[in-house]
DNA sequence: CATGAATGAGAGTTCATTCAT
DNA sequence: GATGAATGAACTCTCATTCAT
């Protein structure tokens, strides 16, 4: 057997390998939709995609460990984009207006995996952060420690105001799936306003 | 036996099936808080209880209800409460104010049940929201609303507005939790301060 | 309820609890018998029965606790008997004959328990010593030392006999089972006779 | 690529293809005497090898196979030194000693073969008798036959006498193996005492 | 012939719920 | 109304075996 073949036979084995784990959480992320995080059994996610039961442990663990991957697998999609969105950003408005404005974009084209978050069968709603989302948020504390750093804002307890912005964010997120008629528009002008308005009314941080 | 006897019996028996059932439901606060929501089973709850299992049924149908039952008792205990505070209320300040401060007092006496919101094995924050809950933040649309009938506050979203209070509520919550030296008040005072500021700024509401 | 029903009730439910148990081990014996320990599966077991599945849970952790169970009780119902037959043993001749007789006695009347020690269906013979089993080994092993300290024995090794006995039981007992025609007696003359003519012949134990 | 290195890759690989039988015979004497032979799986076994799972069967049809090969192997390296041992014997004291020791000094020194009889994880004692285990059990039987024919033994029972010697041989064999103190020597003399003592003792065959 | 992922039967086990006591 | 063993559906997971590469 010729290197080329080899190569091509790995090519070929490492190809269905991929293409089964992302079968595996598209399956996942329909599923955990449907029925909650909950509710959801590794039977319910292997029945819905074309793989026998057994496969289904070759890529994961648990449930756990598969909606940590399709956590991560979102957070990561969205993540880059935020980052973007603030680094390009060139005052303090900008910064907070791009943010929301991609979020609520992503969870309005995104719309499965963001309800995954939401709703189970006994209509609560759940959300769950795994470390990759958490992660998330922690850039963004990160980016407001910069801009206070560099006076773009005011030296606020950055913790809370990325508490408060993501409390927010996915809130208003919610009620924006919840209500048709609310556009991403208008959802990220409400957000944005409410925090550029609040902001400069938050106290000054203490020295410790 | 005397007549007294026979009625303290009786009395007796009625306290204990009602006492049965709130040891029920505190016992599943406690399971919920160590083991979250997930993994805990109605043989867990009955466990960490005196009763038997069959015992369970008769008071509840399942560890939906029960759990339901519990964040129910809580929220009930929490929204009069908020519903005094805000009555009580002059002004928007003081409408805003007297809500966190008493939704952070809450939860930093009551750890536990506020605890099972955040807390499951994997390290993944999980936070339910039951049908009482939802009610809770029904009821602070509500009195929203009638404090921009009463022209106390400008003519924004009152959806909008509610969705960001709570979200900034609990994510502020957590952080509060999560650092042991932010004080009740610090707190209250920032997420006051945030909506002080920003509800000026907010857009007002189209008229549809 | 009076404490007379409280009795009976109580009365009822111990019964069938004490029946099922014995329901269990009575099926793992025929199945054991039948399948050989390693093939034997739990299920096996709980078919062989008319419980539920889950019933046999309520009993035993696994199929090594039930095997344990069923050897254990096969022990304690063959020991006392062996005990009683060495005790009253006038001399050597009498301890050594009336052992083996009463052994293989056993063996040839309690065949399912004894088959499970020797068939799967691979054709390989298992023999699996439970403690309990064990213990009648040691039981065995205590008495030779009585014996060898009253003089009725000469000064061996008691160890090695013991171990030597216990051999010869438990392999003339599995020829005697797949060869019809040898009797119980003619088994016991043998092995007696051997160990008879054999004792006189050991070598007297060092003095450590 | 001269024709030798061709040659030496033919060679390789069939010294290859031998080694990988090997390879999985010996790691599967290392894992049974680890797990016991129930709790091994044809995955520990190639797990313990540096070959893919398919390749196994390539080799052996199953594990039952595997263990068979195992026991053969080791049979195959006793019995012909037991056989040896009968051959060369004089007289019935030779014959009897030089098996009893040359068995105990093969388990002396084969530790790990033997220890599959013994352990498992739950404390019992296992004994697995696989057919050419239970073939050189005939071997002896035929020997035996062979010593009453020609006279060198008395007319006994040859079934149960070699049934008594296998007895004695293995019970005896574990003690030495449990009792650090005991020599193969002091474990040989006790055993060949036995049956010198005891086959003069024992009742002459009926003639059937 | 080696590889190792896919397969799916089936083992072990749990658990909400029922029901005789 | 309390009890707790019985139930059996359904779940998780393993593993021998196959087969495309």
């Amino acid at each position: 057997m010729s290197v080329d073949a080899d190569t091509k036979a790995r090519g070929k084995r490492e190809e269905t390998k991929a293409s089964n784990r992302q079968a595996i959480i598209d399956a996942a992320r329909r599923v955990f939709a449907e029925l909650g995080y909950g509710a959801t059994t590794v039977r319910d996610i292997i029945r819905a995609t074309e793989l026998a039961s057994g496969t289904f442990y070759n890529y994961f663990k648990s449930k756990e460990e598969v909606f940590q991957a399709l956590q991560d697998e979102t957070a990561l999609r969205v993540r880059p984009r935020l980052r973007a969105e603030r680094v390009r950003a060139k005052n303090f408005e900008e910064f907070i207006s791009g943010s929301f404005r991609t979020f609520f974009d992503f969870v309005k084209n995104d719309h499965t995996t963001f309800a995954t978050m939401r709703r189970n069968p006994e209509m609560q709603r759940v959300r769950i952060d795994t470390p990759e989302v958490v992660a998330g948020f922690d850039e963004l504390r990160v980016d407001l420690e910069i801009a206070i750093g560099s006076g773009v804002m005011p030296d606020v307890d950055p913790d809370l105001l990325m508490a408060s912005i993501v409390g927010v964010a996915f809130e208003v997120a919610n009620h924006m799936l919840a209500r048709d008629e609310l556009s991403v528009d208008e959802a990220a002008k409400f957000a944005t306003a409410l925090f550029l308005g609040g902001v400069r009314a938050l106290p000054k941080r203490r020295r410790g």
